[in-house]
DNA sequence: GGGGAAGTTGGAAGCGCTTCCGGTTTTGTG
DNA sequence: CACAAAACCGGAAGCGCTTCCAACTTCCCC
């Protein structure tokens, strides 16, 4: 009975047992070429007979490739990360590298902590390339990234510059879509509230919302940032009631922040929709139980993640993929009804 | 001008600035003794100065230890993972991994394929131990960390065997919060929603509610599994209320089945909480935003994901932690308001 | 039938670190 | 002051793989 430390079989070991030289085994398991294919068949077999799994340290070292992607979260409202919305790009990037052998490394950039880990990791190589997901303007992860010379995309575009890669959702078009909803159904005094000032997203929202307002002939009464939080919102939307006593329509950057108005609005006893018509951004599941129903502008997150993580794969393989813009649709509840039929 | 490939010091490079041997710089980085405070202050000199960083493939290879932890998710329900609730363990293992050098690989062991994989990623020995969230009874990812030796922190107790190393929620205990809260408040026909048959989370709650009426003196009416989702909750709150058309208060082994529950409630004209008391189990941040606001059974879904991290760490650093046990505490909110004061 | 081009082949030199092991120096003790 | 125990030190042997390179086959076309 030894205590089984179960020595793995080595390269060199399959190569016996085939019958040819490491380097001929090596190139077989990297489906390299110049393998003749008598070989090529000699080295699959003894790979199976004795169940041969290359050891990822060892490529790693000799490869200088990590065989490894990295996730890198990062936002200035702490837990921001628990937002569901994460959630669902996780899954979508998940799902994505499931078809490759790419593993995925997580990390929570948010504090100063975790940001020197990111560097590190960076400086190691750990990672073959990064996906950022940086909610805020300032970020200095992509710069990061840059020096190291890794692939990055972005998700959602950051504030300043034009990345090579990143993919993001319609913002601007699906904030036009909600205005253009609120003005079809006779809403004439709307307000809105954005998100971080110093995010890109919110700036897209915000300009999509005007622009949709101005097509339609209608002026936008007052913009109040809520941080896309829910208390934010909430905050927001009571500063808007104080300058803008009577809106008939706000529309909140995110649904977080739509449900803090939604409460405020409550408290006032003004009414949804009869008194002001609401509608978020995000299409979170939440948004289905708020009351009424939240009407808000859909966005494919799932897709989002699966989409960032196949443009860091095509990245990785050389190839030069441009930006990504994925459509948003607007999702018709009760906050925000449309016309009766 | 390189294309600056930017060859990193190596620890060759350190040892020789500092005048010691590559064996010294070894120690000094790993901080292992056997090494005198002079050689060693030199060597973290020149470690600084060079800004030296070790290749973690190297370490990897050569030491036999990966550097990383896997977080392996599984689950029948697809998409569930999305739930903020591994949203929240997530950070929470994030958090505490912070502390740490070890990096977080994340993996989504839904699908056969991300079976393969986590199997795959074991054997390769790509990460030195493992934490699981295994939704599902029959799951036997457990076995096959156990084959590959490594070790194993669950989150949450699955439904066969008691492994060594586990953090739960105080299921047991927090049902019976409910139990009582409910007798306490005059409700007198209980029914319940239970979650996947084959939990032991479910089974646990299942088990605390139960006693808890019996503490008492009052009976269960009725029991329908809700698969943990919201339209499983809403079927099981349809065929309850087919069986026991007039019950009081309905306690859901989850937020999400509770916000099923309320909905068939709302539909069939039966309020809450004035007709039916309505108690959930998780307290998610959407349990907030129902209509009535849900009381719930509490439970520290991060603190969750830090124990588990931690205790894998203590595991890792040959501590022999035993399991924890977390506790909960119930929420009150409208959906089953307490007694008037 | 000769001259390559194109495809194969394996030896050997690493990749950058850990760790065993034997030897040397320092320390502690009676 | 002698002697064992403890601490320190560095040489050298790997860890398991990739890849450069030089040599060797095949095959094709004029």
């Amino acid at each position: 009975m030894e205590p089984s430390p179960k020595r793995m079989p080595t390269l060199d070991e399959v190569a016996a047992r085939a019958g040819v030289s490491r380097t001929a085994a090596s190139r077989v398991i990297n489906n390299a070429p110049h393998v003749s294919r008598a070989k090529r068949e000699a080295v699959q077999r003894a790979v199976r007979e004795l169940d041969f799994v290359p050891n990822p340290s060892a490529q790693a070292l000799a490869s200088r490739r990590a065989g490894a992607v990295v996730l890198a979260v990062s936002s200035d409202e702490p837990g921001l990360f628990a937002d569901p919305f994460f959630a669902e790009i996780v899954v979508g990037v998940g799902t994505a590298l499931e078809q490759t052998e790419l593993e995925l490394i997580l990390l929570l950039a948010n504090t100063p902590r975790g940001r020197q880990r990111f560097e590190r990791l960076l400086r190691q190589r750990r990672a073959d390339g990064v996906m950022l997901m940086a909610l805020r303007g300032d970020d200095s992860l992509g710069r990061l990234c840059e020096e190291a010379d890794l692939p990055v995309v972005f998700g959602g575009r950051p504030l300043r510059g034009e990345p090579a890669w990143y993919v993001d959702a319609d913002n601007e078009g699906g904030a036009r879509l909600a205005a253009e909803h609120l003005a079809r159904t006779g809403r004439r005094r709307p307000v809105m509230i954005s998100g971080q000032v110093d995010t890109r997203a919110s700036a897209a929202r915000e300009r999509g919302f005007t622009d949709g307002l101005a097509l339609a002939g209608l002026p936008l009464l007052g913009v109040e940032p809520g941080r896309f939080t829910e208390d934010g919102g909430a905050e927001a939307m009571e500063r808007l009631l104080r300058a803008h006593p009577d809106p008939d329509a706000v529309f909140a950057a995110s649904d977080a922040m739509a449900i803090g108005a939604l409460r405020i609005l409550r408290e006032r006893g003004i009414r949804v929709p009869e008194d002001v018509a609401v509608i978020g951004f995000d299409d979170l599941a939440s948004a289905r139980h708020t009351s009424p129903p939240l009407t808000t502008v859909h966005q494919p997150v799932r897709a989002l993640g699966e989409e960032m993580a196949r443009m860091l794969v095509g990245a990785l393989e050389g190839r030069r993929p441009g930006p990504l813009i994925l459509p948003t649709r607007l999702t018709v509840r009760g906050s925000a009804p449309g016309l009766p039929a």
